[in-house]
RNA sequence: GGGGUUAUAGCUCAGCUGGAUAGAGCAACAGAUUCCUAAUCUGUAGGCCGGCGGUUCAAAUCCGCCUAACCCCA
């Protein structure tokens, strides 16, 4: 709608810059929004005020010249306001059209190309396979999640990666840790060092493996007790990861492997950087000049013990990543790595790519609380609630919905009671009882949707509904480039009100035959929408509540 | 000490590239259903958009300084 619009302006401008009536050299960035006052019209453009500087003119008569110029069959009426808003009202036709639209796209309805194929990586969660996925990790899991859905729709080419640290020192310490367990179940009487996994879900792993293996690994040396404590502890641990992820519905395309990267891919990348002059030695360590592309300081990537730094894996993972070609790569991390970015953005400048390339959407903290009072949490001393623990309190719908309803700047608190006692109130039941409600209407009905009459739907709720639903596919576009992802939810509440809004306004199941089809058939495309919307959420459309 | 994010109604937050009278939910108050699900709808009230400067025809939005909270780094 929004393009259509904008050319329309743009030959009403260029007409007038032909006939002589605009002097200006070409034909700027129109813009267009939806104002906030329903008396504005349907569109608005605040066009003739930002040519006002350029053609040397006043705003108004600016506006008029184009006003005068402008010919469209989709406007119902165009009018100049204010200092210079141009105000369009649409004819009710295309709204009726739009809604063959919507039922002959069905679940493809609101998909658009503006990605036009290009390939994005979207890379999240990552988070050590060292212990479950807590409470902290779930927001970033849906915000990439749906981020990744969201710029499918858009028309991107979308593949979603999880990073397995599954190399490095974190991986010793949860063979250690478990280890320990294990001896303790077998009687010893362990005391606890400060610098191990502490959490009673290394418990579960060491009484498994014992299970598993009785006390037959007593008979090996350590450091074959280690590996395989390590290696269990891992495999049991990564597993966790994915049932905890797919039962919140998310699913990844890749998983990726740090160990793939040790040793070769890491020598290769500081080989490459190396022969690009990025690479020196000092303090018997190996260093990333990273200060030559904006980084506060240099980095080292290989100690002086001779073992890779995490930045190092992390170069030759990106490396990876460039080489397959991508377009774009999309990390989302948590707020607490943000200092890591700029060092990031050096390496992939350093491999000769643009560091726009890699974009970052930083993820603001959650703040779990239970009545009000802070929920304490730490890795380390094992008190930490987890994922999963909050989707079954409250629901994976309700817990998908509340993750992703903020902007991802903001911080978030997340009060389990709250969510628990108000879910009546809760904005994904809203927004799921406008569908529940949809099927029921159509479960009642006797007659069949049909478009024969569109032109009968001419009620101010029935209106606001259908501009809704116009609304979608200049929602996916504006979402997935912003790469804010809430805009969903306040959309999808946005419908629901609309389509509450005509349901208490509007009969469908009328005397009224002609009515009732042709309500039928809008209230059709609204479930259509709803449940467009809400996949791409990840959040069940019930068709009962 | 340096950096990032945030500060908008009593509470939780929207406000997309600067635009017309700053919006929603919850809480409060007043109403609505002989009829498709009242988990709904309609209305009222509630604001120095943290503070001070600056840019602009126009600032909640952009810039600078200050204050506070959270997070990173030293």
């Amino acid at each position: 709608m929004e393009a259509e619009l904008i050319s329309f302006l743009v030959e009403s401008v260029k007409k007038a810059i032909y006939d002589g009536d605009l002097d200006l050299e070409k034909v700027p960035e129109v813009s267009i929004e939806v104002p906030r006052e329903k008396g504005h019209g349907d569109y608005a453009t605040n066009l003739a005020m930002v040519l006002a500087g350029q053609a040397g003119m006043n705003p108004r008569k600016i506006a008029e010249i184009i006003v005068e110029n402008f010919e469209s069959d989709i406007v119902e009426d165009i009018n100049i306001a204010g200092p210079g808003f141009i105000n369009f009202k649409l004819k009710n036709a295309w709204l009726w059209n739009n809604l063959k639209i919507i039922t002959k796209r069905a679940a493809d309805y609101g998909k658009i190309d503006a990605g036009k194929g290009k390939r994005v990586q979207v890379e999240f969660v990552s988070v050590n396979p060292t212990g479950p996925l807590h409470v902290g990790h779930s927001r970033g899991a849906v915000v990439g999640d749906v981020t990744a859905s969201i710029m499918e729709a858009a028309g991107y080419d979308v593949e979603k990666e999880y990073y397995i640290n599954d190399a490095g020192n974190q991986m010793d310490i949860l063979g250690k840790s478990t280890l320990l367990r294990y001896r303790e179940i077998l009687g010893e009487d362990i005391e606890m060092p400060e610098d191990v996994y502490a959490g009673d879900y290394i418990k579960e792993i060491a009484q498994d493996l014992y299970d598993e293996h009785g006390a037959e690994l007593m008979e090996k040396d350590e450091e074959q007790q280690l590996e395989i404590c390590r290696e269990y502890a891992y495999q049991e641990m990564l597993a966790d990861i994915e049932e905890d992820l797919e039962e919140f519905g998310i699913e990844f395309d890749n998983w990726f492997s740090e160990r793939t990267l040790h040793p070769d891919k890491i020598e290769q990348a500081i080989d490459l950087l190396r022969d690009k002059g990025y690479i020196f030695e000092k303090e018997d360590a190996l260093w990333f000049k990273s200060t030559d592309f904006g980084d506060d300081k240099d980095r080292v990537i290989i100690k002086s013990d001779g073992s890779p730094t995490y930045l190092a894996a992390d170069m030759a993972y990106h490396l990876d990543k460039l080489e397959r070609g991508f377009d774009k790569l999309i990390n989302v991390w948590g707020a607490d790595h943000h200092g890591y970015i700029p060092r990031m953005k050096a390496v992939i400048e350093a491999f000769g790519y643009d560091k726009d390339i890699l974009e970052v959407i930083v993820v603001q903290m959650v703040t779990l609380l239970r009545n009000g009072k802070k929920v304490p949490m730490s890795k380390r001393a094992g008190s930490f609630v987890t994922m999963k623990e909050v989707n079954q309190e409250v629901g994976t719908d309700a817990a998908r919905y509340y993750y992703v309803m903020r902007s991802t700047d903001s911080h978030l608190d997340f009060d389990l009671e709250l969510a628990k006692e108000e879910s009546s109130n809760n904005p994904v039941y809203y927004v799921q009882y406008a569908h529940a409600r949809i099927h029921s209407i159509l479960d009642n009905a006797e007659l069949k949707a049909d478009a024969e009459n569109l032109d009968l739907l001419t009620h101010e709720a029935e209106l606001e509904l259908m501009k809704m639903l116009a609304k979608l596919p200049e929602e996916i576009k504006m979402i997935a480039e912003s790469r804010q992802p809430h805009h969903l939810t306040t959309y999808a509440y946005d419908l629901a009100t609309a389509f509450h809004s005509f349901y208490n306004n509007c009969r469908v199941n009328t005397d009224s035959k002609e009515l009732a089809q042709a309500r039928l058939y809008l209230v059709n495309a609204a479930r259509q929408v709803l449940k467009n919307v809400l996949t791409l959420l990840g959040i069940s459309a019930p068709e009962q509540m």
